[in-house]
DNA sequence: CTGGCGCGC
DNA sequence: GCGCGCCAG
């Protein structure tokens, strides 16, 4: 073996350790998360659950979904967002994949190429900054749902951005977000992934033993209406999307909690 | 922050 | 097909 060939071996070497010891992290990594998983669901994740209407409910790690085959997207997307999720971290977006734990298929992210229509996170990437793995476990397309940019870059943003404020201000919110699915709607692409003409999330801050919640029906356009115009009672997107929320509540305490359009409890600054 | 897209290897 | 850099709201 000459020189030349004995440093290419070297270099080889050198570049197989490091790759094998960022494999290491990653995978130590995502056993630590998995336990924070867990810690989470035998709290208030799985505790606060909707119904399916659909009967496939989807577990990640960092948040839960009931998938809709039909319109090849989530009815709704569950998480507990605490206030040790809120990161200032930054990860590189990675590619979007189908996610395996559908069991019917999830749609491709071809179905958005082209279409005009963004690939709206319904569990934002910027909820699960706490790590890495959960991070990009948010960029599954059963997390996704056809959104118009200036309604996604716009008013649902800043939805989203005012839920963080509130995970940090009432030390974590557990959050609740979809479109609104009906029959015979516009579709994009192949698998025709159909396009909600609503948006909706509803929160419950149930940090001190007293639950308040919050709910938000948006019209899937741009708007500059302020966001407490957008506040409905929860009965109303129980009404539109037969989804029953927060059937685990006492009945006295559910029925009196979701009848409420009153925001006053949440501070809007 | 929320995203798309074109280019080049 | 994937990574990178640039673009918009």
């Amino acid at each position: 073996m000459n020189k030349k060939n004995l440093y290419s071996v070297i270099a080889a070497l050198i570049l197989l350790g490091v790759f094998a010891y960022n494999h290491f992290l990653d995978e130590k990594e995502k056993a630590e998360i998995v336990e924070i998983g867990n810690t989470i669901k035998t709290n208030t994740n799985e505790y606060f659950l909707p119904t399916s209407t659909h009967g496939q409910i989807v577990h990640h790690e960092g948040y839960s979904l009931s998938y809709s085959e039909p319109h090849e997207q989530a009815e709704w997307v569950a998480y507990e967002l605490k206030k040790a999720h809120l990161s200032s971290s930054n990860f590189k977006r990675p590619y979007f994949e189908i996610d395996d734990a559908v069991k019917t298929g999830a749609a491709h992210w071809r179905n958005y190429k082209q279409s005009g229509f963004d690939k709206g996170h319904l569990c934002p990437a910027g909820d699960r900054r706490y790590s890495k793995f959960a991070h990009d476990e948010t960029f599954l397309t059963s997390n996704i749902s056809p959104q118009e940019h200036e309604f996604n870059a716009g008013i649902w943003n800043k939805l989203e951005q005012k839920v963080r404020y509130w995970a940090g201000k009432y030390d974590g919110v557990f959050v609740i977000t979809g479109g609104v699915l009906k029959d015979a709607m516009k579709t994009i692409g192949a698998e025709q992934v159909a396009v909600p003409n609503m948006f909706y999330k509803v929160l419950m801050d149930y940090n001190n033993g007293d639950p308040k919640i919050i709910a938000f029906l948006l019209p899937h356009e741009k708007s500059n209406k302020p966001l407490y115009e957008f506040v409905v009672s929860v009965d109303v997107i129980e009404d539109l999307t037969g989804i029953d929320f927060f059937s685990q509540l006492d009945d006295g305490i559910e029925n009196k909690l979701e009848a409420s359009s009153s925001y006053k409890n949440w501070s809007f600054n």
